[in-house]
DNA sequence: TGCATCATGTAATCAGTTACATGATTTT
DNA sequence: AAAATCATGTAACTGATTACATGATGCA
């Protein structure tokens, strides 16, 4: 029951519409909360008629006019009980190590492939985190203010580039273990 | 859509009812993939009548009878289909990492105390995996024979163990970028 | 002419969670 | 006497995914 706060948090950061959060939750957020237009747009109705979000609609020339959200009072406060309730840790979901496991049961080293396939997925992702590393966070401080937004953002980023460097290890490991049962080996 | 695959493994690895695969997925399975007893009860029904399953009735005594279910042909022939296609990486799902994007709109530092009780929850993990593997993963292999459902068994602990210390690490680091913004710090 | 992008939505279905329900045995 | 464990389920609800639907602009 979190895809509300994910957008409250998208908005405070910059306002937008449907369509754009839809885009940033295909990067940024995405990274770590997934969600589609029709959810959004769905979350979004709700999330209007609770006066949590303001609307306003801006004509585009060339382009259909689009809504622009942003968070209104009420929503603001929503997020601020919700970050000082406690959640519990997310329960995790690896398809990939159901596969693992059951490929004792058939040909251990027919899943060579799909383990590295799902390795690429996570080389290119990391290597896209490290690209927008130093475009968004390469340099140093601006003197010895700090930006709570974007140190907070960094730290989030730098989780992501530690997941990824650990599927990436950990996978070269269930490669490793996947040959081990080749036919003749 | 595969938890009926995640419980064709479990099967296989040891059949049993429905209320001790529930059990399982809240430890060894529930690590990477989680269902509760409802859930599991609805699906294996389905499972029953597309032949996927057998189903024993075992009497006890001094304990109600239980269904034990183990898996039929079908049931591996779908789970070898399924191993054999490819399935993307699952979408991860951090509210954790919501949340500390969000404290930069609240108070960062009144965050430290969530962010430190998710730690002990995966040290707590970390600590339960380890206990795990000396137990079952301890001794040095049997001569040279290779099991395979012990040595993948193992491989999926092993990427537990390194997610669970990944993400102590990772948190270690949040708390110290949340304590920056400290009032009067 | 066709495809991609911008922009918004509805409808149907599937998966997952929460609450409710029962009843015996075993442990504290 | 109460609480925990074993064992199985139904019902209601919420959340997420997939398919369908529209229509303009801009680019190749």
């Amino acid at each position: 029951m979190a895809l509300e706060h994910a957008i409250l948090v998208s908005l405070l950061e910059k306002p937008g519409s449907g369509y754009e959060l839809a885009r940033r939750f295909e990067r940024s957020i995405g990274y770590f909360w997934t969600a589609t237009h029709q959810q959004i747009y769905r979350v979004l109705k709700r999330m209007e008629s609770d006066r949590w979000v303001d609307v306003r609609e801006v004509p585009q020339y060339g382009r259909p006019d689009k809504k622009e959200y942003s968070v209104a009072r009420p929503g603001r406060e929503a997020l601020s009980a919700w970050l000082s309730e406690p959640t519990e840790p997310e329960s995790v979901r690896h398809d990939l190590a159901v596969k693992i496991r059951g490929a004792a049961f058939a040909d251990p080293a027919a899943l060579i492939g799909e383990v590295e396939r799902h390795q690429q997925t996570h080389t290119d992702r990391l290597a896209h985190y490290l690209a927008g590393e130093s475009r968004d966070f390469g340099d140093p401080p601006t003197d010895g203010l700090l930006d709570a937004e974007r140190e907070l953002q960094h730290a989030v980023l730098r989780g992501g580039i530690a997941y990824e460097r650990m599927m990436i290890a950990w996978l070269d490991d269930v490669r490793a273990t996947l040959a081990r049962f080749e036919t003749g080996g």
